[in-house]
DNA sequence: TAGGCCATCTGGTCCT
DNA sequence: AGGACCAGATGGCCTA
């Protein structure tokens, strides 16, 4: 079914994940960890993965040590005396002797071995892609399959964005990213970007939305602090739209969005990175999903790695994930988190993106 | 308890 | 022959 999946957004994201886990280095990396996590790590899927991974090794180097023992055997053992007697024409149907068989469980389990390998590559691969994606929560992951529909769309959405040369409709912005996502994952993309699923799902004229019922009555252009939908994301720098340059905190929207979104001219307080604030409008989260306590936190949880800087300059240049790694940059993994202190004057990805917005 | 998601094992196929 | 890749089967865990 993944594999499925994968060439249905292979197309859209094969740039991307070959540069992530592609490299050697990457792969490098993702081994080491590996092997390190075999000795118990606080993952589960590690952890289950390590026990059953460690037996099989030793396994292996049990077998390998009879290796030598069943090469010698085989000769003498292969060509029993009924062989002898077989006239038969064709290849000779070669006799599982028992040597044989202890060979072919070696090369499974290698195999087996291998695969998991593999398999903890393409899942090391997929962090990373959940990391640059528009929503990620080390707590609540998304499902292998969402976020790689989920990154096809984030991907489309930039195209667009590029292509058409002009900033998008918040909600537009949204719908895009949540096509095709399941209605759990278009709440919790919903949630990471603040906004109320209904109002995009439902809503005809979308891209002037309100919230019935609720104290927040949004208007992608407005300037009044309603705007807190899009909280975190622009920076303290800000100056509004055509004003002075704009850094992006977050990376999941486009920098058109900040430029739209923020209320212009100030530096308003929830758009400060200390901005502990509600982030949210009430309601404004979980639609379908139910707001408990525990879905708050989640909730929150969530907000706090949407708005986090996924990406970092590194002080020279742009650095993306494995490819900036490559050069010496920070690997998507290292990236500091927004609280670190190592966002000041952060340029994300949408550097250009943002120059070409303000131009 | 059903369903979703996941890791792992396994055998098949293709390629080097 | 061996490795990479793939897809099916299986069983565990979690959540609604």
């Amino acid at each position: 079914m993944l594999s499925r999946l994968f060439s249905e957004v292979l197309p859209d994201v094969q740039r991307l994940a070959a540069d992530w886990a592609d490299t050697p280095d990457e792969v490098a990396k993702v081994k080491s960890e590996h092997e390190g996590h075999l000795g118990g790590e606080d993952d589960l899927d590690e952890a289950r993965g390590g026990d059953s991974s460690s037996r099989a090794e030793s396994e292996m180097a049990d077998e390998e040590e009879d290796e030598e023992e069943e090469e010698e055997e085989e000769g003498g053992v292969d060509e029993g005396p009924e062989e002898k007697g077989n006239k038969k024409r064709g290849p000779k149907k070669r006799k599982t002797s028992a040597a044989r068989q202890e060979r072919s469980k070696v090369r499974r389990v290698k195999a087996n071995a291998r695969e998991r390998t593999r398999m903890h590559d393409l899942n090391s691969a997929l962090d990373n892609l959940r990391k640059v994606v528009p929503c990620y929560s080390k707590t609540q992951k998304l499902s292998k399959i969402e976020t790689l529909r989920l990154a096809k769309n984030y991907i489309l959405a930039l195209g667009e964005i590029l292509r058409n040369g002009k900033r998008p409709d918040v909600v537009s912005y949204v719908q895009m990213l949540c096509k095709g996502l399941s209605q759990p994952t278009t709440n919790l993309v919903a949630g990471c970007l603040q906004l109320n699923t209904r109002n995009f799902l439902t809503e005809p004229d979308a891209g002037r939305f309100h919230m019935p019922g609720s104290p927040f009555s949004l208007h992608p252009y407005s300037s009044s602090s309603s705007s807190s939908y899009r909280c975190r994301l622009a920076s303290p720098n800000y100056q509004g739209p055509g004003g002075g340059p704009l850094n992006l905190r977050g990376h999941s929207y486009p920098s058109g969005f900040e430029a739209a979104y923020a209320p212009g001219g100030a530096s308003p307080d929830y758009l400060s990175p200390d901005y502990e604030g509600q982030r949210s409008p009430p309601g404004c989260l979980g639609v379908g999903v139910g707001a408990s306590g525990k879905q708050q936190e989640l909730d929150a949880e969530r907000n706090y790695h949407y708005s986090s800087m996924h990406y970092s300059r590194a002080g020279r240049g742009l650095t993306f994930g494995p490819s900036g790694a490559r050069g010496g940059g920070a690997h998507s993994e290292n990236i500091p988190p927004f609280h670190e202190g190592h966002h000041e004057g952060a340029v994300g990805p949408y550097e250009d993106i943002s120059a070409f917005f303000h131009n």
